[in-house]
DNA sequence: ACGCTTCGAGAAAACGCTTTCTCATTATTT
DNA sequence: AAATAATGAGAAAGCGTTTTCTCGAAGCGT
């Protein structure tokens, strides 16, 4: 059993002993329970602040059977978007009391279910962002992680809320803002391989080109960072097309820097268009144009629809299938009309 | 006691009584005990992978009277320099298989105090960046949350390993750099008043001063956010200055950005230093001047000095004194000779 | 063949708390 | 004043593990 040496922490019984009562009125009294006399309870609270008390969390847990902290699985903690995802989950959670556990998969998407189980298991619920992961395993795993809050991601679980943004929606958006300035030649600098949420762009863009069958629309190789970006320029070039949607803002961010260095002019020569609207996306320069996703208040929407799933609450809104959120068009300085 | 509704998780007594043995055997064979019999290890483990048992973190915590947790308290979430800390404490606590819990203080500097000790009871050990915390309360409270490591404070605590940047040399670096190119009026946009980091930065300038009394130098209020910046461009223009110190990064991208809506040619008319050299740095147009800090290997250096508390290690190298950081001048595009 | 050690596994205690059960007091009713 | 109800607090049973203790059953030497 437990560590025997140092000066062992002060526990639950060395409170009621200097009070001189049992544990069990030690725990009422912390916990407000009233059916303790008024001047026993003071007693007792008088001896826990100066012996200061502060009751394990981990013993508590154990007979509570709640932990009070949730886990989130994210597939990388250097992406702003995610980074904007757990800061809104951790101010919303924190509200109610609730701390959060992160677990970063490093894009591995075979570290997402074991992450995902362990986290689970430390935890009272999961948010999981697992864009890797393949469908048939994520449907599998779905009930032993309940409750859960998926992010980008269904299942056919209908106790697994999903929370989603219309990703092909939104690029449809900024497709036909480019072809609005008189764009004709258009690329996609394409995010990783497998990713879900590269895949309902490419499903957008398919829509989009049905739909106008006038463009041209090239598909270039890409991926998800700064760098791809900004490597990438010369393939961009190449393409000959002038309106780009990069794969989301920061592909779109390394891209205006390698596109600036070759000395090609945005929007003058090639206009360009992100994805998330980052916080930087409105101080870039020049400022970008982008779909906005409302990621910190997703984060935060994570958080109550989880809190729901905790409290049993009987899933008010939304019950049959995902929340959706739209991206918002943000038209800005990186995106103008095509060169006569 | 315990939520007695549901299905009940599956515990080590349905494996005990699967396999036909006690409890305290499944134990040893989870882990690794060898004083069990092979036959009866191997039908432990069937049962075990037949039932997919999985331990309960939480009673095993209690037992062993740790959680394999460290939490962290940071002051913003939002700030990538706290985004990268977090970012290499999680991935080299990962590397061990520690988690990390996070406490967002939301820069209340009442709020530090108590989500560090109540982040510290659920883990084994704490990484506190508390800016703002009063000397005297740290003081008072580092040693009740041992173990713990420090980011940019210090106590007398022997037993508190403290990581520092150096801000007050970087910005004296950086503020020698422009005199370099000739600037003789210079100006600092401060960060938030009462930031222990600001503070050594006001230091270094200090003795910038003393040793340059020909150079005029202004002092800004300002704060520690993009919108700081951006909102201080009249003030900096007000200030006839030509070499600007920004606080950090994200107040000097918010200052070019502030700059270029007003026509100010950077670094034509002004140069523009910032601090950390966040990712965006190398990005922004004109690329930003800056002081390097290596902060996700300071967030790997404090999970490796926690490693060590927590291990006992007899803190090898750096036993007296924090472990300073020296920040490395990167000199980019924001920055040029001032004007004849 | 007997006593000695070694091995292996079950019983039980411990980790620190919450909560049910139980029973002694005191307050209320007839 | 006796019977009954209400109150308040201690004893003890969990919560799910790990680990010490203990003891029966082998293994071994003489």
């Amino acid at each position: 059993m437990g560590r025997r040496a140092t000066t062992r922490r002060i526990g639950i019984a060395d409170v009621a002993l200097k009070a001189g009562v049992s544990h069990a009125t030690v725990s009422r009294v912390m916990n407000g329970n009233f059916t303790v006399d008024a001047t026993i309870a003071e007693r007792v609270r008088a001896a826990a602040t100066e012996l200061n008390y502060q009751p394990n969390p981990v013993g508590r847990s154990l007979a509570l059977g709640k932990t009070d902290t949730i886990g989130i699985v994210v597939p990388d903690l250097s992406n702003p978007t995610f980074q904007a995802i757990l800061r809104g989950l951790s101010m919303a959670a924190a509200q109610d009391g609730y701390r959060v556990l992160i677990a970063d998969s490093s894009e591995v998407s075979s570290e997402e279910a074991i992450l995902a189980g362990e986290a689970r298991r430390r935890c009272d619920g999961l948010v999981l962002c697992a864009p890797r992961m393949g469908d048939a395993e994520l449907e599998e795993l779905a009930p032993s992680l309940h409750p859960m809050v998926l992010i980008n991601r269904t299942t056919t679980h209908a106790s697994v809320p999903s929370l989603m943004v219309d990703y092909g929606q939104g690029i449809q958006e900024l497709a036909g803002h480019l072809v609005g300035l008189g764009h004709t030649r258009l690329a996609f600098l394409a995010g990783p391989e497998g990713s879900a949420s590269n895949a309902l762009r490419l499903a957008g863009l398919e829509k989009f080109k049905a739909g106008h069958p006038e463009i041209d629309l090239h598909m270039l190789d890409g991926g998800s960072s700064f760098e791809a970006g900004h490597e990438s320029a010369d393939a961009v070039l190449a393409s000959g097309a002038t309106g780009i949607l990069a794969f989301n803002d920061l592909v779109a961010m390394g891209l205006l820097s390698g596109l600036h260095e070759r000395g090609i002019r945005v929007p003058g020569d090639v206009s360009i268009t992100g994805f998330d609207d980052i916080p930087f996306a409105r101080y870039t320069t020049p400022t970008l144009t982008t779909a906005a996703v409302p990621i910190t208040e997703l984060g935060q929407q994570a958080w109550h629809r989880m809190r729901d799933l905790i409290r049993h609450v009987p899933s008010d809104a939304a019950n049959e299938g995902p929340t959706v959120f739209q991206p918002q068009l943000e038209s800005r300085g990186s995106t103008g009309p095509a060169k006569a």
